[in-house]
DNA sequence: TGCATACCGTACCGTAGTGGTACTGTTTCG
DNA sequence: CGAAACAGTACCACTACGGTACGGTATGCA
């Protein structure tokens, strides 16, 4: 249905949340509490993030998660992929374990070169907003390059 | 999980498929035959296109669809709408029939109108690609214009 | 007139992914 | 030693997706 899932979406507002209060722990229940969110997706989240190594996490009795680092490394890109693990906006896309296409309808391939730049398209898109931006609540606005576009379609071919 | 549905996958192929062959009619089983498609699925998706008057249909004996008009006036975005219905990447997104926006988070709306930037990024992608793009195989490149859309966050905030 | 072709509409179903909950550890601090 | 908070895993209801089936209608041709 092309949208993120709800979860990814939790996800990036406990990163935002912990980036504006960079350095300083938070505990689940206190980012839960702010978005009025179920704290078990919270935690499950965290837990993904925390996995990824974006953010870093502190057990025990005033424990929590938190955000230490440089924001502006930190891509849209990255945390979507953190969070959902690898995407691609066609099957045909995904790769398995040593990056071959797992294709479903080969014969369709040839004929849609133009999914890969499209999916290219939306990747490149998400890679250069950073944590930063969100944290900012920046709104960015996509353009596609349309000569830049034609003329590497040509020299891709 | 954010990726396109197969079906809206389908939608595209035949709708390249019969911008390539402009003007002619061709039956569900002919793209079908020639994707290596199941035939109620290209059918199914063929009158979706064909309710959002993107293509014509042809009723009877050697019937099928066509595509006749621009397709460059035919967009990438314009395709997706008809084939997956109204979409946002959020569902915070997502308006009712009166245009007001659904939200089951309220409270964290205002800490994400990032969000609707990358929505609208996404969507703008998506309407710089044309049918006559898709039928040429382009790879399209994404582009974020980083100063303008600084600029832009801070006029519409 | 009859029949085959091909679109039209709708309903159905198995499966997988999503959203959410629960429970049992394990670490840390007071 | 007990409370707080993360870690890990398992579970479940529900929805959407992918696919199929079937009865209906329009058209062309013999």
């Amino acid at each position: 249905m092309l949208k993120i899932s709800k979860l990814t979406d939790y996800g990036l507002l406990a990163a935002v949340y912990l980036a504006r209060h960079s350095g300083e722990v938070a505990s689940a229940r206190e980012i839960a509490e702010f978005y009025h969110l179920p704290v078990p997706m919270v935690t499950k989240v965290l837990k993904t993030l925390h996995h990824s190594d974006v953010i870093e996490s502190q057990r025990g009795v005033g424990g929590g998660y938190l955000f230490r680092g440089d924001a502006e490394s930190v891509t849209l890109g990255h945390l979507i992929d953190a969070l959902e693990g690898p995407w691609d906006l066609v099957e045909c896309e995904t790769t398995d374990d040593q990056g071959h296409a797992t294709c479903a309808i080969r014969v369709a391939c040839p004929s849609r070169r133009f999914m890969f730049g499209i999916n290219r398209a939306v990747k490149g898109a998400f890679e250069q907003v950073t944590l930063g931006d969100l944290t900012r609540g920046v709104m960015p606005v996509a353009q596609i390059d349309k000569p830049m576009l034609l003329s590497r379609a040509e020299s891709q071919s």
